[in-house]
DNA sequence: AAATTAAGTCAATATAGCTGACATAAATTC
DNA sequence: GAATTTATGTCAGCTATATTGACTTAATTT
């Protein structure tokens, strides 16, 4: 006799409204991403790349140096995740390697001419979106998005939002040496 | 001869202030629905489900008796690519499916009070995220969020929200039958 | 000298998507 | 009524992105 899977009764009405749950902001927030990155992922299928080569483009030309360690950290996945697509950023002629001057083992990422026209190409047509989006949506406080945006960032990333150029960067909260 | 990839000279500046380009942007949007996502996700593991099951779940539970058709222009995904999650969902009881009444082809698509149940469970830390997040941002005009968001979606995809409960949701737009 | 660390690599696995082809049943059109 | 179209389901194979675990090499630290 198999297990009787509860009750397969189905239920007819939708979620009742409940201030326990923002279903609105929820859909939101899906709805508004899946857009968003529509607009690189068609250019990057181009090249044979996907959104995780866009990624690791996108914060080796943010923070030009950084070290693969530091990339594996900001991205949160795994070295061997990292390889298979970094090597190609490479192989392309995307990314550089260079050895780290203070600590040989390491290898500082740098962008190419290429790969910083290429990082270019992919947030141009979503800064043009976040342009109309703020434009069309009338808001008058650029601000309230942004902090409402980080504040959805679990606390103990943010420091890494900080630690981008040109945003708090606050001095003081960086590593001394 | 090998093609000389270019020119493989690292660009040791960051990406220069351009008004062309939103980084700051971009990059919260990154986190901040990095982050999001990662609530339901450490539930849904112990399910051994996948985000494509809380998607489903999210949506028969938002329309319940909506069809697979509907469904799918909803995810934006393949019939193929819906069927094995779905098959999952119908087989743990959480998703039940009934014969269309008006056309006997069509499966309508609703919750069990198990997927209820897990759906709001998925929910739950979600919107506690959302509050949390427009709280500590001092979020006076929550409605500029929402516009915002829903200004970054595609335009022709704006309907698909409004179409769901509690959201604008204006008659004569509807289908009339 | 030994232990640790940074990076790279090999192998196997899982998830979520895709295309293409085809089957069935029901509805619609001719 | 026959032919076509539509809604759904399924088979097979492929790709991209991620995972874990084990191991190597070279360099740094203890």
């Amino acid at each position: 006799m198999t297990k009787p899977i509860a009750d397969r009764k189905p239920i007819r009405e939708t979620l009742a409204r409940d201030d326990r749950f923002d279903f609105t902001l929820i859909e939101l927030l899906f709805f508004a991403y899946r857009d968003f990155t529509s607009d690189p992922d068609d250019i990057l299928s181009g090249y044979g790349f996907g959104r995780a080569h866009h990624r690791v483009l996108h914060f080796v030309n943010r923070m030009p140096g950084l070290t693969v360690a530091e990339l594996l950290d900001v991205l949160k996945i795994t070295k061997q995740s990292l390889a298979r697509v970094l090597k190609q950023l490479i192989d392309t002629g995307h990314v550089t390697q260079l050895q780290g001057p203070r600590d040989r083992r390491q290898r500082e990422l740098y962008p190419t001419e290429r790969g910083r026209a290429l990082a270019l190409a992919l947030a141009a047509p979503q800064s043009r979106r976040i342009r109309a989006a703020l434009e069309e949506a009338g808001i008058s406080d650029r601000s309230a998005i942004e902090r409402f945006l980080k504040a959805m960032v679990n606390p103990e990333l943010r420091a890494q939002i900080d630690n981008l150029p040109g945003n708090d960067n606050v001095p003081g909260s960086e590593d001394p040496d």
